[in-house]
DNA sequence: TATTGTTATACTCTATAACTATA
DNA sequence: TATAGTTATAGAGTATAACAATA
């Protein structure tokens, strides 16, 4: 068998499972925890959604279509923090499915104005369903105060992160 | 310009910066603005340790042979959610840079017993301060009792989400 | 000159499958 | 038979650079 190093851990918060390692300093690290809890989250999304072949980016890109009606590419690159050339793929797929158009800005003949279909708005409220019920098995633990609070966090975090890029 | 459709966003925590997209309902759902924290982090992280080349998981695996010494491959791949034959690319970059050694198990010669050397001590503590540094940049927008209470709950969430699985 | 979108391309990340050596 | 590790390989995911059209 396999000898351990007790090694302090200051931040754990519950007990750990039974069998699992010892993190050692990375315990002691907010990202690290995030970054776990969010792999999880999106294999089980992905697998919830393995059937429709969902490429990364396209469900919230789609989204923030559907939200923001007239987006150009470029302003939707910034939002989902990837490279024009791959919103360029991704627009590309969701045009060729129908969920939605590409349109010549009449302002500015170099953008295209992006807007979702109704196809594509049916087909999201089926994802924002399926993303509803993988998020829930793992909420379902939290109560509605603390998951108020844990996106207040997250948000703070988010908008100190971005300070930080300027 | 871009015209934009009001979208009720029941969840949303703190006001928009100016200039950002409606989110829409995908503002609603907190794998959202985990992911969205947990990419500016990594970046952040990534770009502060642009010069070392350093490999997606080999800081993660270096620390956690570190705190577990005699772990398995088998053991790091579970551990870090990666598939063995990843597992075996970083332990041999972790070999290669004299970081880490593997040595047979004397009880069981299928395994490899994985030991991290004085040179990959040194090298974890250099890493850990980087982390350290953007990490702060992030979270000293949260005081301790949140980020204790942030680490609680995210710990709480990937226990149920372990859960799932089985 | 600068910006929007496009294409080509290359590099990284990751999983699958087939193999070996041990158990 | 089953497990630990290895290799080869293929498919995503992503960024960079060069380009055309428009501002």
């Amino acid at each position: 068998m396999r000898e351990r190093k007790i090694v302090k851990n200051p931040s754990r918060a519950v007990a750990p499972r039974p069998g699992a390692l010892n993190l050692g300093r990375l315990g002691e690290f907010v990202g690290f925890r995030l970054r776990r809890v969010q792999n999880q989250l999106s294999k089980d999304f992905a697998s919830a959604t393995a059937d429709r072949g969902l490429r990364a980016g396209l469900f919230s890109s789609l989204s923030l279509i559907a939200a923001n009606p007239g987006l150009s590419q470029n302003e939707l690159s910034r939002e989902i923090g990837l490279d024009k050339s791959v919103t360029v793929a991704i627009v590309d797929e969701l045009e060729r499915s129908g969920w939605a158009v590409r349109e010549r800005s009449e302002t500015d003949r170099r953008r295209h104005a992006l807007h979702a279909t109704a196809a594509g708005e049916a087909y999201l409220e089926e994802l924002f369903g399926i993303l509803e019920q993988t998020e829930n098995a793992v909420l379902h633990q939290l109560s509605p105060a603390e998951l108020l609070l844990l996106s207040e966090l997250l948000d703070r975090m988010y908008a100190a992160a971005l300070h930080e890029d300027s």
